[in-house]
RNA sequence: GCGGGCGUAGUCCAGCCCGGUUUAAGACGCCUCCCUGUCACGGAGGAGAUCGUGGGUUCAAAUCCCAUCGCCCGCG
């Protein structure tokens, strides 16, 4: 994998660049569309190519399940086997650490609102604090055992085993295994945490012998000196690339200062992953702190729930009234679906229970991400962000 | 015409026999919010009926009695 920047913006930390892999280019910044288990959900491969998205992220953990990483590595890896012909990540399974540990036990997602963080319940402000396991996994210096979320038995996953499965899967980019820590970590158990991660960014990078691009992770939580540690020690690594994981605070603002804190340390030269991030109004502001390429399933996991993006926000596309409005989700939108069908149809199919609707959503959705994303490009190449 | 059954939120319906513990329960639908590296048929909240109508009994009636209207089923 190389990666070239061909424009730096004068405005900003944002830049363009082109990451060039063996199975074609991707033009930075970039939504990364998430396919999870090897497909985005409803959607075909030669469909979600037509959303013009670049890259596709998959997750280790559960392909690792289901249906294991053996019958991909037979089929010629993970793009013969889901027909992608362009570049994939892997995530590493180091955030189910955290959505099926203390994101499960405490019921928060990695960014908390005040509110929450604040909140009457006494298990959320209650912090995890050193020594604190999940309830259904275990957390140890080598790895984690899992328990599995089909059948219970229990697994384990150490930096070695998901490098060594990632490997199978043969996706362009993989990820370093982290610990994702969570919103309600306090300072220690997030000290703590950083110094298993980055044992395992070590380990990770010892152990690959494939010529896959490999991320290491920076973590850290909330607290400014234990994300610029980390970032430091992840940017004195031979990582090809960086993610950045972890929470991001508890408001808009703070995100951006915390990914500050994080870029300041990266080295210019290499790709900056910001892993699960990607609210519409969270682009922008991601893309001019300098982060690369994103993953985030907002785009299609709204789109299952019946939320349709458009140049109006965000259209709950269940409700009633939208079986008047003969015209599409967004007049401004040339994607197949807009060109072809109107809100009343979508409408009925959602309320009709029909899987087409969730799958014209998850194309639109995807679109007018990409489209959103190449309109923030195309700014910077005009010099305007 | 006679006999029987039913009539409770937009819809389906629980409660009625043994009147008060019901500020009438639930499901679906509707509305709002939430779901940022797991989760189509998910989570949290909200609005909405004074119980067909009229009268009676009672301290108290969706619940008992009478009448009446409407629908349904039998028999003529």
């Amino acid at each position: 994998m190389q990666f070239h920047i061909s424009k730096k913006s004068k405005l900003s930390n944002a830049r363009l660049g082109f990451l060039e892999t063996n199975h074609g280019v991707v033009e930075t910044p970039c939504l990364v569309p998430v396919a999870t288990q090897g497909v985005i959900k409803t959607l075909t491969s030669e469909e979600a190519e037509q959303t013009k998205s670049q890259m596709l992220i998959a997750n280790t953990f559960w392909l690792h399940l289901k249906p294991g990483e053996k019958i991909l590595e037979k089929a010629g890896g993970i793009h013969k086997f889901m027909n992608w012909k362009k570049p994939l990540m892997t995530d590493s399974g180091g955030f189910q650490v955290f959505s099926l540990g203390f994101g499960q036990d405490l019921n928060v997602g990695k960014i908390m609102n005040a509110k929450d963080r604040m909140g009457s319940d006494a298990d959320l402000r209650a912090e995890i604090k050193i020594g604190s396991q999940p309830k259904k996994i275990k957390i140890r210096q080598d790895g984690v055992f899992f328990r599995s979320p089909i059948d219970g038995r229990e697994l384990f996953i150490g930096p070695k085993e998901s490098i060594a499965i990632q490997e199978k899967i043969g996706a362009d980019i993989i990820f370093a295994f982290d610990e994702c820590t969570a919103p309600l970590a306090d300072y220690e158990y997030t000290k703590n945490s950083l110094l298993k991660t980055h044992e395992w960014a070590k380990i990770c990078l010892k152990v690959k012998k494939s010529k896959q691009a490999l991320y290491g992770i920076v973590q850290g939580g909330r607290f400014k000196d234990l994300r610029t540690e980390s970032a430091k020690f992840i940017a004195s690594q031979d990582f090809d690339g960086f993610g950045i994981g972890g929470e991001f605070g508890n408001d808009k603002k703070i995100m951006s200062q915390m990914l500050h804190w994080v870029v300041g340390e990266l080295s210019e030269k290499k790709p900056r992953h910001l892993l699960g991030i990607g609210q519409l109004d969270d682009l922008e502001k991601i893309i001019k702190v300098g982060v690369d390429t994103f993953d985030c399933t907002v785009p299609t996991h709204y789109a299952r729930r019946g939320i349709a993006f458009t140049s109006e926000g965000k259209l709950n596309m269940k409700q009633v009234k939208f079986l008047k409005k003969r015209e599409p989700l967004d007049t401004g939108c040339v994607c197949n679906v807009c060109l072809n069908y109107k809100k009343d149809y979508i409408c009925h199919l959602l309320r009709a229970g029909e899987l087409t609707a969730l799958k014209l959503l998850t194309f639109h959705n995807l679109c007018y991400f990409n489209n959103f994303v190449e309109e923030i490009r195309a700014k910077i190449k005009k010099g305007e962000i």
